[in-house]
DNA sequence: TTCCAGGTGCATA
DNA sequence: TATGCACATGGA
């Protein structure tokens, strides 16, 4: 906790980066934040003119946040599509972090069919009873950490029905290197998640988006299909509506995704 | 009580 | 290839 990262309000809002579905290993105190990524730890304070990041690991949490991406520059981009227009004010401090890999896999397939206070419960169980004791917290626990989990224990910490899906797949990560899985380009890489228990398109995009940083994405889910049925014509399928919403917003699909599923999930209407 | 949640997997046609 | 249904569980 020696390190200290300050960061100017104008780069970041940390309620909107925080609560915007991204990430869910993070918890809000009435005047700081603190969040957990695989086994790092931070403490977000707030100053009169900016933040104050107090961590163990100065690079890592730099790189987390994303700091050298010029957001003004992409959001001058996005500004111009009618249908962000009240989402990105609405967002306007939003950042799409840089998270751990394995970490973002394992949450985001706890998180189909489920809701956020419950995958959030399921994923601080799971680093308490299998992680690394730090002292303060527990860090997300490795594959290797996990190599004797049951169906039972996962059961017992709320994944429901994909306790199955989770064995199975921690099964198939055994096989595959992670770090190289960074070097393949976003189709193959999409098409290669895919392939895993439990994995199907849109835990894919969120796992493509959040954990390998890929912004080519558009993960759809209930909200991001209410959205575009409220703007749009209304579709149901959904392979269909990310297929129009990566074409109109390309390479800043996953910037667009994150405006609007936060400013619908807060109740707005476009 | 019923519906819904950051859907996926599998059977059926 | 496309459609429909089952799947845990807790909160609204």
């Amino acid at each position: 906790m020696q390190n200290k990262i300050v960061i100017s309000k104008k780069e970041i809002n940390f309620v909107q980066t925080l609560e915007c579905g991204q990430i869910f290993s993070y918890k809000k105190h009435s005047d700081f934040f603190e969040i957990f990524s695989a086994d790092k730890y931070a403490k977000v304070v707030e100053k009169s003119d900016c933040f104050e990041v107090l961590c163990d690991d100065k690079k890592y949490w730099e790189n987390f946040f994303d700091l050298q991406t010029d957001y003004e520059e992409i959001k001058s981009q996005l500004q111009k599509f009618d249908i962000l227009e009240k989402p990105i004010e609405y967002g306007n401090g939003i950042r799409i972090l840089r998270q751990d890999v394995f970490e973002i896999i394992i949450s985001f397939v706890v998180s189909a069919n489920n809701n956020i206070k419950r995958i959030t419960k399921t994923l601080f169980e799971l680093r308490k009873r299998f992680g690394k004791n730090m002292g303060s917290y527990f860090a997300f626990p490795t594959l290797s950490e996990l190599e004797k989990i049951t169906e039972t224990d996962l059961i017992e910490i709320g994944t429901g029905y994909r306790a199955k899906q989770i064995i199975k797949l921690l099964g198939q990560l055994k096989s595959i290197n992670l770090e190289d899985m960074k070097k393949l380009e976003t189709l193959e890489l999409r098409n290669r998640l895919i392939e895993l228990s439990g994995i199907g398109p849109k835990v894919a995009d969120c796992i493509l988006l959040f954990g390998f940083s890929r912004t080519d994405v558009f993960p759809v889910d209930t909200w991001i299909e209410k959205v575009y049925n409220d703007f749009f014509l209304s579709l149901k399928n959904r392979i269909e509506i990310r297929k129009n919403l990566v074409k109109k917003f390309g390479n800043l699909s996953g910037y667009a995704q994150q405006y609007l599923f936060y400013y619908k999930r807060e109740n707005k209407i476009i």
